[in-house]
DNA sequence: TAGAGGTGGTTTACCGGTAACGTAGCCATC
DNA sequence: GATGGCTACGTTACCGGTAAACCACCTCTA
């Protein structure tokens, strides 16, 4: 009992014993057992749950490298999940998270199935939302407004004097946010008085390829377009290697928008126009925020993150 | 007693007790605890520790996901770890994962620190490394020579007539498997009579900024290469987003490598000559062999997943 | 000098799953 | 009818860390 208290907090025991603990530790070459610390009711966890829809996605990929790195510092070890867009993944895995007793969630997305939600109550630990903001979250979250960055992107579009405006786009699963940022900017554009031309939404998941041959589908089907907003960076680079290889001049005949801020869409000929999202500030406050609520601290229910729009040479 | 033996091995018990147990289950809502069933000698953990270098980089990520899902699939749970090519901090995540007593390791790289190979020793769980190969492989390993990879590119540029070449890399940490590349690359120009005419590698995560400004700064150095062989394609694209920015000609003035054959390297206006690495399939490989290895099923200690030099229109 | 209060450390119980072992009941064999 | 082998199930102990309770000893105060 006494070893257990020197090596955590600090209290009921002398400078003396301390060493002596100390000395015995090294010696032995001890290594804590955090099965046993974690199990029984009061047992204090450092596991954390993260699940996200993927890892091959650089935005996901980055909120899961701040924040697993954030909790490490913090002392906290992460077991992964991903859910592929798919709501029953994301409680088949919470089901075998929940069983190893985690002291925290973070969930991408704030789209779940009843039993995720039910599980999340009876875990009873605190859970962050991520990515997407909701306004009433199971406990915190943290994000931005998808459907406000489509909007913003839209009005900068019409800014820009452009009027038939299309949108390629992605759809795995039960993708929402991607949706969601779609619905802000055919709202902004219907707001200017301006109806999206055309649509094109892959059933698949984002990326250059998709981009590539989605742009193609929606050139072919409305060849008049003078912008496309299109679903991520990727799925945006995919349609500018696209018109290249019809020489459709860019931003002249047509222009571009992506989304995500992707490193690629800044050495690009012409700077891509999109919307920076700090994936990796998100990761960290999302960690930060687990972890307050962890320790007792104050915590705000909902942080916002905000996003940037940066016109590029594109659009 | 019972009950553990229903839920688990599946001997020892009648089909109606079988049936009471998972009536009881079901009426409780029973979760299991797996902190419990991994705790005390002999316990049985279905827990798995990865560490990779990044989860930002592409290739990485996809072996991330599909080692996880393969484990998932399989009944395991990962906890992930990341060291960015600091073999101390692989270290640092591995004292932690250590603690909770896991059912096997998996590590990219076959570079470790000595505590590092004293704690894997004490552990007495199955190890995978994966990534690159290892003559001597702590236990298991799941990979292919990246010195062969960059051997092999390097003969295909001298088979192009190319004689003026030269080399973009990325260095961070104590990363070893992109100088691999380059000492394979290196050793086959030799052996063909021709020594590297220039090097540039930056010491900074490789990327598509590093690429491109690799690239400036090699060929103000040496203006007369006629062929870049790169880091991975993330820096070769970068790279020609350089030379298309300065007019100069891919592949006529100067030819083009990446390595690890990203999605975005085949809907270039020019298809990248690469390196084909099939990521997917090596965290899917390197899962089941861990798995196999802990059902006590025969392994093979090393597992050879064959890459492919794509030749394409940059080179 | 009795009693209160504090400091430093020990003892005990507990968490939930499982290995090891015990045992009851049945059947086959000698 | 004694013995041994088998199946189906129950009992006990144990893992390592920690909360709670307890105790020995010291100091201070009324």
């Amino acid at each position: 009992m006494t070893v257990s208290r020197v090596l955590r907090d600090g209290t009921g025991f002398s400078a003396e014993t301390r060493a002596k603990v100390m000395r015995e530790v090294e010696r032995l070459d001890y290594l804590p057992n955090r099965l046993a610390a974690a199990f029984g009711p009061g047992g204090t966890s450092t596991l954390i749950g993260i699940c996200v829809p993927r890892f091959t996605s650089v935005l996901f990929a980055t909120v899961l490298e701040s924040a697993n790195a954030a909790f490490a510092r913090l002392g906290y070890q992460c077991m992964i999940g991903s859910h592929d867009q798919l709501p029953a993944e994301e409680e088949l895995w919470l089901r075998g998270l929940a069983s190893w007793r985690p002291a925290g969630v973070v969930l991408a997305g704030r789209h779940h199935t009843p039993g995720t939600l039910t599980l999340l109550r009876e875990m009873t630990v605190p859970v962050v939302e991520i990515w997407d903001l909701t306004t009433r979250p199971v406990d915190l979250s943290v994000g931005f407004s998808h459907f406000d960055t489509g909007f913003e992107m839209a009005n900068y579009v019409l800014s820009r004097g452009r009027r038939q405006i299309g949108y390629v786009g992605a759809l795995a699963g039960r993708e929402t946010m991607g949706l969601a940022r779609a619905d802000g900017f055919q709202a902004a554009l219907a707001a200017g008085g301006v109806a999206l031309a055309a649509k094109e939404v892959l059933l698949d998941h984002p990326g250059f390829y998709a981009g590539f041959y989605g742009t193609e589908t929606l050139l072919g089907r409305a060849p008049k377009l003078d912008a496309i907003y299109y679903h991520d960076d990727e799925m945006a680079i995919g349609g500018l290697a696209f018109c290249q290889s019809r020489n459709i001049r860019v931003p002249e005949d047509i222009g571009i928008a992506g989304w995500g801020g992707m490193e690629a869409a800044s050495i690009l000929p012409r700077r891509l126009t999109t919307t920076m999202v700090p994936a990796a500030r998100l990761g960290k406050i999302a960690a930060e925020a687990l972890v307050s609520r962890l320790r007792g601290d104050p915590v705000p229910e909902v942080t916002v993150v905000s996003t940037r729009l940066v016109p590029g040479a594109t659009m």
